[in-house]
DNA sequence: GCAATATTGTGCAATATTTCGCTTTTCAAC
DNA sequence: GTTGAAAAGCGAAATATTGCACAATATTGC
């Protein structure tokens, strides 16, 4: 399915690489070089030229990178050129937070439906995206087609829930809860763990000297 | 600063072993192998023994870990013997969630102050930590001996409070916005990009076989 | 068209991380 | 005690990722 086969880490950077390839075009800006980018996304400039060439030869040699060309090329690759449905499961606190919070702009993604247990919510419309209640749910994923789902329900939810989900014919969760759930190998699941990751940083403060490179997101 | 030095990798992954280990001396369990803890954190059992050894040996062969004697070590190692106060930048959409999680109860951390320059929530408490003004931000950073910052501000304004939190004597910076911030080099970032995050995922579905290891943590 | 300059693309070495496979130790049962 | 099974600890190989350093090549200004 793949063209070559990227780096996982490579892989991790290409929507950074294009948010800002975004922000520049917008700016008016057509070229741009490795170093320039480097400074701008903090990633090494000899990295950048290697993830880039991953893709063939995209740049010229003693210029840099077409601003434009670059955008092109990564729009295909990561999906930008079309919309990406999303759901989001469980409309508590965090919930609220990303359904409000405008992934289309920047990203084409958008939250299509929400599903919640709770009665006051569900069967409402929050920001402009219906929420159903969870009876609804693997009905509605399958009917909408959607492969991806961003959880946010309360821990101890989170398995049965996935269960459903995968029954659904979910493809990717973004699991926001603390619990790593457990998923059939076909499905994807990024863990975004707040609270683990504010912890990781204390450790670092601690007891790591205080220059030190990366250390980054999440992963 | 730190005893052995211990791989970024396995530094990581200790808060995530932490919380399991909690959850099983809650549910009376008293002693734990590196295989069991594997199914539980999603992390190869080979990892996971090679990470405590880091730490010298803490188990015993034949027989696994004690559970209570490993949260004893990683309390320490992981600063759970005492409270850490944090603050927020930026009370939002995120930030309001995040005021609204309980970072004490499973972390012994807590967001003891907020700041925003929306004057209709400056000078109020919400969900119970004071909301301060931006102009009083470095005073009672500095004041309350504040070192660890949770920013979630509109991206335009990241760059500038950054600053003023570094001239505020800020060590480390959990950062939601998706603009990579420059700071010196003894301050460290800890960058949470929830929409990059999305996108890798997007595009692991696409290009990724189903059987895939790994991915994970926004790192 | 030529020289000076900028900047890519990449071989390769360095570094980081994971995993295998085996030895050693401990425990539990008899 | 003795024995068998379980599981840690760890050397070393495998894998993954980064970054140096430089040759190759395009661009720009003259
Ligand atoms: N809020 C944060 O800042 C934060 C930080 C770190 C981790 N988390 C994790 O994110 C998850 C959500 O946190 P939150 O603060 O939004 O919680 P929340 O309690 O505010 O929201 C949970 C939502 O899920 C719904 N829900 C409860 N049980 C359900 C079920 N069985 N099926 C479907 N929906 C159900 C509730 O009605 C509620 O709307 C939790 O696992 C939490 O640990 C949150
Ligand atoms: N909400 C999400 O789900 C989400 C997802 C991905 C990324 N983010 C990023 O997180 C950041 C915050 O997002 P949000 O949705 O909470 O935004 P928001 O607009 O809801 O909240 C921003 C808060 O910052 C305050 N603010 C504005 N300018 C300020 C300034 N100069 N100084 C201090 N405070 C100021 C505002 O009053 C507001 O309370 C943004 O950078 C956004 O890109 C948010």
């Amino acid at each position: 399915m793949a063209e070559t086969i990227i780096p996982k880490a490579t892989a991790k950077r290409l929507p950074l690489y294009y948010r800002y390839l975004t922000f520049l075009a917008n700016s008016g800006t057509t070229k741009v070089s490795s170093t320039e980018l480097s400074e701008a996304v903090k990633v090494d400039s000899a990295t950048i030229r290697r993830d880039f060439s991953y893709f063939g030869a995209l740049g010229k040699r003693g210029y840099g990178y077409d601003v434009n060309d670059l955008i092109k090329f990564f729009k295909k690759i990561l999906n930008q050129d079309r919309l990406t449905n999303v759901a989001l499961v469980g409309v508590g606190n965090l919930g609220h937070a990303l359904l409000n919070y405008n992934f289309r702009q920047a990203n084409n993604i958008r939250i299509s439906a929400g599903f919640d247990l709770n009665p006051e919510i569900a069967g409402t419309i929050q920001s402009g995206v219906p929420i159903y209640p969870m009876a609804d749910m693997v009905e509605q994923l399958r009917e909408q087609q959607i492969e991806i789902v961003i959880l946010t329900v309360p821990t101890d939810a989170a398995q049965d829930i996935t269960d459903d989900l995968v029954k659904a014919g979910i493809k990717g969760i973004m699991n926001f809860t603390p619990l790593r759930i457990s998923v059939p190998s076909y499905v994807r699941v990024q863990n975004v763990d707040l609270a683990t990751e504010l912890q990781t940083l204390i450790y670092f403060l601690e007891h790591y000297g205080p220059t030190l490179k990366d250390a980054d997101d999440a992963e």
